[in-house]
RNA sequence: GGGCUCUUAGCUCAGCUGGAUAGAGCACCUCCCUUCUAAGGAGGCGGUCGAAGGUUCGAAUCCUUCAGGGCUCACCA
């Protein structure tokens, strides 16, 4: 039993023992730091229950406390607050529980539970990755993590959109314009010699509507008439029809921006267990179109095309087929959704991360498959997350103010690279190490910058800022795990004396360190429950903090016992354990040097 | 216009189920390296928590209205 949940009863009991009156909860805070204390009970809900003086009530439990808990030192109250002493020995003990514990914090996973399915990124195969998919992407791979953390079983996917118009652009530029270009033959990386195509399309698009224009066209009918969009269309109903051309050079072409996605992916350190092709299911969902029909969920109107009514549900009608009887986006996720439980009978819930423009989407999508009668359709979650905006203003691709993904992570290792050798602390590292480390710490500092925001808002992506290694940053806590090392590195105590052997007065800056520490798998589990690796970012912040004050505070060659020297030395174990441990669930490295 | 969402220090952000004087970093000022990494630490300056009402012992947090930003309301994906 926790020390909460002991505290808890026992003030319950005191209530009931005084007041002859039941609670049934008990608030608890922590301790502001001006006040002695180490926890604190509000007393200030009890006076619905307990007519009387808040100070005298809480003097009243404060005193039957510290008889009745051997762990509660002393108590002091201030207006509704009962602060709590907690005993040296607790904390000793509470450490020593943990200290030899690798993955604390972590739950182990449970196997009678349902699984969860994470899908992120889910690009379209026409262009290369930029920022907005790297927010995707860490987001979900944070969030699968952090999950896995909490004792689930996670599957990581992504729905690949390989089909549609998008990608007969690319293949008709590269036809008409591509002198048989490849990734071989011009050493560009697959998505991006596909992307420079895409870019190509659409000039010569402009073009053609220009010419129409002055040909004395109105402007909408110029776009609909381009004979490059024609062509492109048509390209697309041959694909549909399965014309062999044209699938082979389509297939040809995805299967360099697959190279090129695989890249990029590498490079930002996600991975994925299982895949999802568009072109495999977007048909699927027809099935269950015509089953949701049939049971009234759905209905056809004169034209053919098929609706769902959701306006009772304070929603719109929504399509779900076409009149000419092909599926629309939303009958594509229904069928890859049943898809994915059909292929993954343990899977009892998916999280889907995707950008908040598509709210509105898998709110109706998820109320369709509740209507359709699955049971696993409560436990849809879309994790939606806002826009990365550039100080300049939005990106947009046909403005080039796009950043690549690849670019940038470039770009932070070059950075981090700058810096270091400018403090010069890498004299004596071989180039390859030093390359290496670059990468961890640019990429620490990407990663922490985009997940330490709450996913909901939007951020404002200053590529200044977020190279930053001071603060509230990745190189930041990284930095301070190295340093912990190097104090364990250092100390060459023995270490076989037990630190429930330590008898002495913890030293305050000690206390709040462990009372950071106890709070981890809370935070973890907080987490998970609201898919926030932002709150895992703030945490470990908080508790790099700590420890900075604590090192510089107190001297620890300066203490004066071994047992002294062994605690603090394990307190700073346990710090960059517990960084460690955070970290990996945000995908971030921890370097043992830097 | 309807729906969803955001608004906290000059800037970038925390603030858990309502609780004590709203917290960090950056920027600006003052201090602190004979010991393990100063990419650090201690302190100062800076706030009518978008506005107004309401709920209550108590509101940045919950409710209502309003203002401003974003997204969305396609037989696109």
């Amino acid at each position: 039993m926790s020390l909460q949940q002991t505290l808890s009863n026992q003030v319950k009991q005191a209530v009931s023992a005084t007041y002859n009156i039941e609670i049934n909860t008990v608030e608890f805070q922590a301790t502001r730091k001006e006040f002695a204390g180490d926890i604190t009970v509000v007393i200030f809900p009890m006076l619905r229950f307990i007519k009387g003086n808040p100070v005298q009530i809480g003097t009243v439990i404060g005193n039957y406390l510290v008889k009745n808990v051997t762990d509660v030192k002393a108590f002091n109250v201030v207006k509704g607050f009962l602060n709590i002493e907690i005993s040296d020995s607790y904390y000793c003990n509470f450490f020593n529980e943990i200290i030899n514990n690798d993955t604390y914090g972590f739950v182990s996973p449970n196997t009678d539970e349902k699984s969860i399915m994470v899908e992120y990124s889910s690009p379209n195969t026409n262009k290369p990755l930029h920022l907005g998919h790297v927010r995707n992407n860490l987001l979900g791979y944070s969030v699968a993590e952090i999950l896995k953390a909490s004792g689930k079983k996670v599957y990581k996917t992504q729905i690949i959109n390989d089909r549609g118009i998008h990608i007969c652009k690319s293949m008709l530029a590269w036809e008409l314009f591509g002198n048989n270009e490849t990734p071989e033959n011009t050493g560009l990386k697959g998505d991006k010699l596909v992307g420079n195509y895409y870019v190509k399309f659409d000039q010569e698009y402009k073009k053609e509507i220009q010419d129409l224009i002055s040909k004395g066209k109105t402007e909408a009918d110029a776009k609909k008439q381009a004979p490059i969009l024609l062509e492109a269309q048509n390209m697309l109903q041959k694909w549909e029809a399965g014309d062999e051309d044209v699938v082979e050079l389509w297939k040809k072409m995805n299967g360099w921006v697959y190279d090129g996605f695989n890249i990029t992916y590498k490079n930002l350190g996600v991975d994925f267990d299982t895949l999802y092709y568009e072109s495999n299911t977007y048909l699927l969902g027809k099935e269950f179109v015509a089953e949701g029909l049939k049971s009234g969920v759905f209905i056809k109107e004169e034209d053919g095309s098929v609706w769902c009514d959701l306006t009772e549900d304070g929603l719109d009608k929504k399509i779900v087929q076409r009149a000419d009887g092909t599926a629309v986006y939303m009958t594509q996720d229904i069928g890859t959704a049943i898809q994915r439980i059909k292929d993954f009978p343990d899977v009892g819930g998916m999280v889907y991360t995707v950008g908040n423009e598509q709210d509105y989407h898998f709110q109706v999508l998820f109320l369709i498959l509740k209507k359709l009668g699955f049971e696993w359709a409560k436990n849809l979650y879309h994790l939606s997350y806002g826009m990365v905006d550039l100080p300049s203003g939005k990106m947009k691709s046909r403005e080039g103010t796009v950043v690549d993904a690849d670019d940038l992570v470039d770009e932070m290792s070059a950075t981090a690279g700058e810096i270091s050798e400018e403090l010069g602390k890498l004299d004596g590292y071989s180039d390859s190490e030093k390359q290496a480390l670059y990468k961890t710490i640019g990429l620490g500092a990407l990663k922490y910058y985009i997940l330490k925001v709450d996913p909901k808002k939007r951020i404002l992506f200053d590529p200044k800022e977020s190279i930053d290694f001071q603060g509230n940053t990745g190189p930041f806590i990284q930095y301070t795990y190295a340093r912990i090392q190097a104090i364990i590195r250092k100390a060459d105590f023995d270490f076989s004396v037990t630190l429930s052997a330590v008898e002495k007065t913890l030293h305050p800056k000690e206390k709040e360190l462990i009372k950071q520490l106890q709070l981890f798998p809370e935070v973890v589990q907080n987490a998970a429950a609201q898919h926030s690796p932002a709150l895992i970012a703030n945490y470990t912040y908080d508790l790099v903090k700590g420890f900075n004050s604590f090192y510089q505070n107190v001297s620890i060659l300066g203490a004066d016992s071994v047992t002294d020297k062994i605690f603090r030395v394990q307190l700073s174990n346990k710090v960059a354990l517990t960084i460690k441990n955070a970290f990996s669930t945000l995908g971030i490295q921890v370097p043992e040097r830097m």
